[in-house]
DNA sequence: CTGAAAGCGCTTACAG
DNA sequence: CTGAAAGCGCTTACAG
């Protein structure tokens, strides 16, 4: 506890007792909603509080066994996950948002993998209620702090290493399915996938969800997967489809980076979009505004997937056994100009 | 403190100490690393901890007066701090990486309006040793639960009501001035700008860069102020300035997309960018990259902004005394092909 | 319904 | 150099 320079001494419950002129218990069971406290006795202790100015101290409560009220979302940095960034600031919002609602107070955490033992002390330490994990690889280490601290957690990801955690994650298959196909029922017949890197699951679960929505369609030649999500990788996988089907009249682009390289390729060479060639995305990021002409796409449920984690810590400090659980968030298609 | 589901107990420093054959009050020098503890018994401490897995439970360590080793960064919400995103999670980044040279945890309390009563039980509950303002409104009444709470404080942006909270800001003067000067030494005669609202004083900043820059051929005629910072803002004022000059041969646009705006516009009547007509951006986002030309446009130092406050604050924790403090953190020019 | 008391786990002077 | 003891501020049974 920081000590205020020149502050008298902080009032504590005793000063409102005091004041008062009650005892200590009964201010606590007031305080704390607890039992039941006569009418004149909360009048005389609201006032009291408002007189000596009191706030409570976390850490004697906590330590007399209250629950901290403090919820972790813990983000480990150096993962690729500052990258996908918006997605964070949107998980941020959507926890706090269902969080609050049970009075409690979402507390970020963020640590490179030199942190890890300072991280490991909080996780530890008792300050936290739960945990949420924004982005855990596989076999990160900080889900064993969390789990040796015995907190309740949620994860954004599948992770089938890890079933006793209930897990979000974006239905990432579903949304590619769902925006190819709608572009197809105009009659597209040659139509091609910039993929992402095959490592990642949500590149894998994109090209799932092209595939059976291209149905008879599908032609595994036209698939080709780009080295990362980059736009420059997009340029390279791009130049690499229309090399091997110059005849193609529909792509899509597992991201708007690669979509949007795409859209570049073809309109530098004399394509028209969406005339000659339908084009969409998929992360509704800056990418797809600003791609001429801006890109068709799909909306990632960043703020959803934070709600949901909440949710889920919540539900197990009710005294819930989520195990197993894995949720899937609906994205969202957003129609623009090229397709 | 949560209660984990079927663990023992949580080994406490006492377990420790019977495990070592050593007094509760050794172990808490050794492990406080205060005083001296002889090399023997520092030998079975260190034993002992692991033997019985001991982590020290944070809120004891601060009932009992040692520092929480907590600086929170305060995020309100609502403001429209969430639409300057990137911004804000390079601060956590930057604070983070001098936080932990101290090894302080850096806590992200993010808050909206609604939540101001919680999180004034959290600053003021004792788990906090300082705190970062990642955008005070004029008047925000998170500083006063700050100063209630007698914590050390720095904020970002200028805010010459508060003399006594050091604060960092962006040279947002410095930078403008600097491209806006270097996009002329080419000779440009006629130079305009797509300002900023001037409700806001990074607004009002660049637009004196501007001002100094352009010198002599500063022409008020040719500053008009968007409606706010949006593309759409920059649509409509560009659209003015062109009307206002259609001689013009150089554009500022007080941040990225502004100029975007601007430069579709200029491309679209018929004009070459950077040919015919420079222009420049403010930002380094994702509209300057993503522009037809590319934007030359100034980078934010969002990362040394989180830096900067979090060594005020372990300034102040280490008892100096930073009233009236302000520094601009530099800029940097990114040259594209826009100018 | 409301006191008085013990206890949460650690730190810090104070003796030894 | 290292114990024993008091105290940090709150909560929770337990009596009354």
């Amino acid at each position: 506890m920081a000590q205020a320079k020149g502050t008298p001494r902080k009032a504590t419950m005793l000063d409102v007792a005091e004041a008062a002129g009650i005892s200590r218990g009964t201010v606590s069971r007031y305080v704390r909603g607890r039992g039941y406290v006569s009418p004149e006795a909360r009048r005389r202790i609201d006032l009291a509080i408002d007189k000596v100015g009191y706030v409570p101290n976390a850490a004697a409560r906590m330590l007399a066994g209250s629950p901290a009220q403090n919820v972790a979302l813990i983000v480990h940095e150096e993962v690729d996950l500052f990258a996908s960034d918006p997605n964070l600031t949107g998980m941020m919002v959507g926890a706090n948002r269902a969080l609050r609602l049970r009075d409690l107070q979402l507390v970020v955490l963020i640590a490179g993998d030199g942190d890890l033992g300072r991280l490991g002390q909080t996780i530890r330490g008792g300050l936290l209620d739960a945990a949420m994990l924004a982005s855990a690889r596989i076999g990160d280490p900080i889900i064993d702090l969390v789990r040796q601290a015995g907190l309740p957690a949620a994860v954004v990801g599948r992770h089938p290493e890890l079933p006793d955690i209930p897990a979000v994650d974006v239905d990432n298959r579903g949304g590619a399915a769902q925006i190819v196909g709608r572009m197809l029922e105009g009659g597209r017949r040659r139509v091609g996938m910039l993929a992402g890197p095959a490592r990642m699951r949500s590149a894998l679960d994109r090209l799932e969800g092209f595939r059976s929505a291209a149905g008879a369609v599908y032609d595994a030649e036209l698939v080709v997967e780009a080295a990362d999500w980059s736009y420059e990788a997009g340029l390279a996988a791009g130049l690499e489809l229309l090399r091997r089907a110059p005849d193609l009249d529909a792509v899509f682009g597992a991201n708007d980076a690669l979509a949007a390289a795409f859209v570049d390729l073809a309109v530098g060479g004399g394509r028209s979009v969406p005339g000659d060639l339908a084009v969409v995305g998929f992360d509704d990021s800056h990418w797809s505004r600003r791609c001429q002409p801006p890109l068709s796409t799909v909306a990632q449920p960043a703020e959803a997937l934070g709600e949901r984690m909440a949710e889920f810590v919540v539900r197990q400090i009710d005294g819930d056994d989520l195990t197993g659980t894995l949720v899937l968030e609906p994205t969202q298609v957003v129609w623009r100009q090229s397709a």
